[in-house]
DNA sequence: GTCTATATTTGGATAGAC
DNA sequence: GTCTATCCAAATATAGAC
């Protein structure tokens, strides 16, 4: 059946998800995400009595519903250009304009549950599938279509490790706006 | 005075390295240390009296001093899209062909030492700054240089997270075949 | 310089009161 | 559903024999 999810549910969700972003899967303690949270490490165990690996892949779930949001304009808007350009405000919003790392990269770590890694794969082919067909639908072969998508990706995670090893969102914010002709030109 | 560094210290580093870059800091206990080395614990920290945070500054240091040998022929090559390859050619090595993580990505979380990421933050500015004198020195314009440079890295990390999340490792070898152009063209 | 043994703290997880 | 209290394992670190 599956209720509806409850704001607190979501909110838990993005607290949770800010540490396992920041600090990666390992380095997220639970004392961690209990303190983000703000709820005693018992509480959280009530609301995932799985732990820490339930909590990761609530977080990623919740990734992928907000993904789900964020590639919308690839697919509905007319303009495929303008689409990009609004999954790129979008991002600029998830990733605090480049502030915030991406679960792709810090939750893929060795160490972290096997489950976990998969579901982020299956994360970034959504991702590359999206932009794929938004290339394709701007004219792009199939080939071509995968190729724009593939660098895609890479630049926006490597904008994400530049911009947080030299502390400077300009990179990202660069990356962005250089993704509507990467894709659709 | 420093005495030169054994080849047993330069082993040591590169285990060490190798589980760094795999796990993050917070992700490398010192039993995951121990067991690559081939010491127990308390080995380590007769080798690292200051333990862990001293051997992931370790680490540091070696990967700068191997940066020195890997980016040497950006600036000794005559023609500059030749030293460019020649990069590329060391950087798979290092990576293992994309199948290695970089330490400026995994040690750079939150958890990990604030001496640490400085010492991140230095290294990719070194790296940045050698790719850059590399694309002036083939006619690019200073800003256009740095431009060129921090695509580059952007490129790289980008790709190697890529890499990880997807294990294909051909997205980092694609990634290295552009880098002539991207820097020297 | 490496080892075994141990101290101490933190992390993950559970029991049971409210 | 949240809390305090607690358990157990793992992590960091040290002491001291060899």
């Amino acid at each position: 059946m599956g209720r509806t999810a409850s704001v607190d549910d979501e909110l838990i969700h993005a607290r949770l998800a800010a540490v396992f972003r920041a600090s990666g899967y390992a380095g997220a303690s639970l004392s961690d995400l209990s303190r983000a949270v703000g709820l005693q490490r018992a509480s959280l165990y009530h609301r995932f009595p799985d732990g820490k690996p339930a909590m990761a892949a609530a977080v990623l779930t919740s990734m992928e519903t907000q993904f789900g949001d964020i590639l919308q304009p690839l697919a509905s808007e007319p303009d495929v250009a303008e689409g990009v350009a609004e999954m790129a405000r979008r991002m600029a919003l998830v990733y605090k304009d480049g502030l915030m790392a991406c679960v792709l990269d810090t939750m893929t770590l060795s160490g972290a549950p096997q489950g976990i890694r998969d579901q982020a794969t299956r994360l970034a082919r959504t991702w590359l599938q999206a932009m794929s067909d938004a290339a394709a639908r701007a004219g792009a072969s199939e080939q071509d279509a995968q190729r724009r998508a593939r660098a895609a990706l890479v630049r926006i995670e490597g904008a994400l490790v530049v911009a947080r090893v030299l502390d400077d969102s300009s990179v990202f914010e660069q990356v962005l706006g250089e993704l509507p002709d990467l894709l659709a030109s």
